[in-house]
Parts: structure tokens; C-alpha cells; sequence
DNA sequence: CTTAGATACATTGTTATACTATGTATTTTG
DNA sequence: CAAAATACATAGTATAACAATGTATCTAAG
């Protein structure tokens, strides 16, 4: 069948989620990136690539939505935590109602 | 605040989202594309634009997912009718399955 | 009766973002 | 000791929504 249409599909609707996601998983706890990777892998079945995490989290920055701190290890490689600017708080409230009015529209749509 | 982000944002929801609502509309019936802008503007507070339709329609028409017809008015501008094809049916079956995990997902991440 | 707005299709160019591929460096495990 | 996992990062590519623009018809307001 078409596979690759699907595929594709799946792709396209990260975009959009995935932001939304990062955001609603910060909003509780800071994390580091791999360990949001994981997180996300583990909880979801979502499957975020590190190509597409590590530029989202420097635009996420950009737009001062979360900041970061160098974390040092007693041993392995520093790791970068991320947390939420009060902007970022305010602008994941937006995206809540955005999402939960999408949710419903399809949810009406689907049946 | 940052308007443009989460304005930006709405629009990459879209992506695929779109598509999906799309199929899952066309699924009971049959419509034509002005129609189309305008029943998911009125059941769902999403804004489709015509620039984004119509390429839309023109992909999902490559892939086989839907056929048009052109129908003459006795008054007016001939319509062009769209529906899903079996290949349609099947795919949007599958994009229902990754939809309904996506968004049980999302809802435990968010609370 | 003329003009603005709605109806109905379509295309071109721009922009944003997920993903692949690739790279560096450290630590753990078989 | 080598391979896999951990942890960061960037460059290039592909995709799709949107703005802008265009054509053409019909309706309603002034």
C-alpha cells in the first residue's frame, strides 16, 4: 500500500506536537536533552530524533520559551537542563487551549 | 508576548492534521473544495485557506487517496467533487490508529 | 445599474521545521 | 578492547501551510 504516505504523514504531525510536547513535559520538571528523548520514547512511543531535538531546544531558547543550565557530572559528559521562562509558561497556556479546542474539533470530525 | 511564535505554531500544527481532518470529512460524504474550507471553518474554529486546499486536494489526488468529478450547475461556477478512494479508506484507517495514540500521548503529558 | 462581496477554482513563491547524515567525546558493557 | 550507549551539535534536504495573485460567476446593496 502506501507506506510512504503514512510515513510521511507521522512526520508531519511531529510538527507542531513535538514543540507542544517539550513544552508540556518541561512544565513539571527540568530536563536535559537526551533525557527528554528518552522520556518522550518511553511515555509515548514517540520517537524524537537528536538532529530534531537539539534544534528545536536552541529555538525554543531564541524565543526565550526555556533557558538552560551546564549541569557537571562526577563522571561522563555535562549535561544541558532545561527549564521554563515564565514566557514559556504563558505561552504553553496558549497552546493547552489551542490544542484542546483542535482535539475536540477532530474528535467530532472522526466520528 | 510572543504572538508570531504561537501563531507560527498553529500553522505547523497544521501539517498533517490537516490532511487527516480532510479524509476523515470526506469519509461520510461527498464535497467539493470551497465547501469543504467552509464546513470545517463552521464545525471546527479551524481557518483553512484556499491556497492551502487546493494543493492539498492535487496531492491526495497523486496519491490516489481521493478522486474529484466536475459537476455542472445549472447557475454558477461548476464544482468539483471530491471523495475517498478504497486506497483512502485504508490509509485513513491506519492514520486513525497513530491519531488516537498521539493524543492519549498527549493528554497524559499534559496533566 | 454598478460595484463590492461571496462563491469557486488555481498557481507561484516564501517560510518554518522534522529528519538524515555526520561529527565529537565520554562511559559502560560484553 | 571494541561496540553500544550516553550526550552534545550542525549542515543540508524535503515537505507543506500560507500569502499573494489571478480568473470567472453570481448576488445584494447603494
Amino acid at each position: 500500500m502506501n507506506e510512504t504516505f503514512v510515513t510521511n504523514w507521522k512526520s508531519q504531525v511531529k510538527k507542531g506536537t513535538l514543540t507542544f510536547i517539550i513544552l508540556n513535559v518541561l512544565k513539571n520538571n527540568e530536563y536535559y536533552g537526551y533525557e527528554l528523548i528518552e522520556q518522550i520514547r518511553n511515555h509515548t512511543e514517540i520517537e524524537i530524533a537528536e538532529g530534531t531535538l537539539y534544534p528545536l531546544m536552541n529555538r525554543l531558547k531564541t524565543e526565550d520559551l526555556v533557558i538552560s543550565k551546564w549541569v557537571e557530572q562526577e563522571t561522563g559528559i555535562p549535561r544541558k537542563y532545561y527549564s521554563l521562562t515564565p514566557a514559556g509558561i504563558a505561552t504553553l497556556s496558549q497552546m493547552n487551549v489551542y490544542w484542546e479546542n483542535l482535539e475536540k474539533s477532530i474528535k467530532k470530525i472522526i466520528k
